[in-house]
DNA sequence: CGAACAATGTACTTTTTGGTACATTCGCCG
DNA sequence: CGGCGAATGTACCAAAAAGTACATTGTTCG
């Protein structure tokens, strides 16, 4: 990294500039509301450089959404609900998954715009098909304790715990202006987070502890 | 109604024609994809009407998204739990809410655009201000039998109920694009629906009973 | 009836926008 | 050390898209 002569140059560096810029424009603006200009002009390079590395703007956008999937999957790697016990741990996996959710709007925003789209550009990523694997395998191994220890119903799979706690986390992020104007409340006020933070842990716990 | 001559012009009648068609586009395309020429080139009159009744794009839009609001409105205030005891109503308000935002794509769709743009147009129809309420005094009434007859815990809010519920149901809808395609599983599949109806409810009444 | 005005249609303008032709420069390799 | 190709910049184009000028027609009301 650092033992590189300094380049005027670059392909690498040129390349991800443009993507981490057009992430973030493509994010604020959606796909038809981003500007292949304004991503351009955000960066230390040029239009041109856009076409020469992607094609257009369809596939820098399909190779923004890529490279944030990747990212998220790095991120989600990191969860550790350590030596905990069943429900301390899917406790611990809900509030952790609501703190990744609001530390990472940008790549909400993202899922959206995509599904806006009736996800036509997913779908052409290949590389990214069962890309959930991993947080169900950790949510299977937690249940499963939970089972056999006798403090969580047997009645549930991981599928539907992961949708329950995804469908809180997104629309947090996701329908936040809406919903916090239709209810006069800020979804993100400080005062509120601990509260939202917790009661999602609560709701699925309560729910895999009724037997 | 009927009791109006046969018109060749019929203001009402073009105007709300304009919004229908207008819902349909912004609805599929979002506000940056949606073609005003489109708009036009789908009704029986022509993109001059658009500019003569509503402004400009941006008072379309505006105009559709607070049209949708209210419909749903009134669709919500439809919603009856009868006699039912306090769960049994909460599991029954829980699926209606789930039908309801299945029968309702397109305007979830419209959320989710109005979203991306950060409500900063919805901000500007203060008729929607705490268009939340009527849902929320439902909840309110049926929490409170269930406290009074002590089948319910008594530290949670309508609010939250209701936010568990959205979520879920809202994120059926939005998100089924990318989840089904992360999760190689479609949530509309019709061999699902009960399952996923039915679940929203049992998880809800299980957090709400467990005192 | 027939003016007056609301409603509508046609055709045009202007701006925006994605995309490209062509020239140029840097840096690596033989 | 020089030429060759990868990398880059400038300037431009053509299509698309929002918006408008102007003419026209139907309807209503005195």
């Amino acid at each position: 990294m650092s033992d590189q002569p300094i380049r005027q140059r670059d392909a690498e560096r040129t390349r991800s500039e443009l993507l981490a810029v057009a992430t973030e424009v493509f994010a604020e603006s959606g796909y038809s509301g981003a500007r292949v200009d304004e991503i351009a002009e955000r960066t230390s390079t040029t239009k041109r450089m856009i076409y020469y590395y992607f094609g257009g703007k369809e596939q820098l956008y399909r190779a923004v959404l890529e490279e944030a999937y990747r990212g998220i999957r790095e991120a989600e790697r990191g969860i550790d609900v350590g030596e905990l016990g069943p429900a301390e741990a899917m406790r611990r996996l809900a509030e952790l998954t609501y703190d990744h959710h609001l530390e990472h709007q940008a790549f909400i925003r993202l899922v959206s715009i995509e599904n806006i789209h009736r996800g036509e550009h997913i779908q052409r990523l290949q590389s990214l098909r069962d890309l959930g694997q991993p947080a169900m395998s950790l949510l299977d191994e937690i249940l499963e304790r939970g089972r056999s220890e006798g403090v969580f119903r047997d009645d549930v799979d991981a599928f539907d715990v992961h949708l329950i706690i995804s469908a809180y986390c997104v629309f947090q992020v996701a329908n936040q202006y809406t919903f916090g104007y239709l209810f006069s409340r800020d979804l993100h006020a400080p005062e509120s987070r601990a509260h939202l933070r917790s009661l999602i842990g609560d709701v699925v716990v309560s729910w895999l502890r009724d037997r």
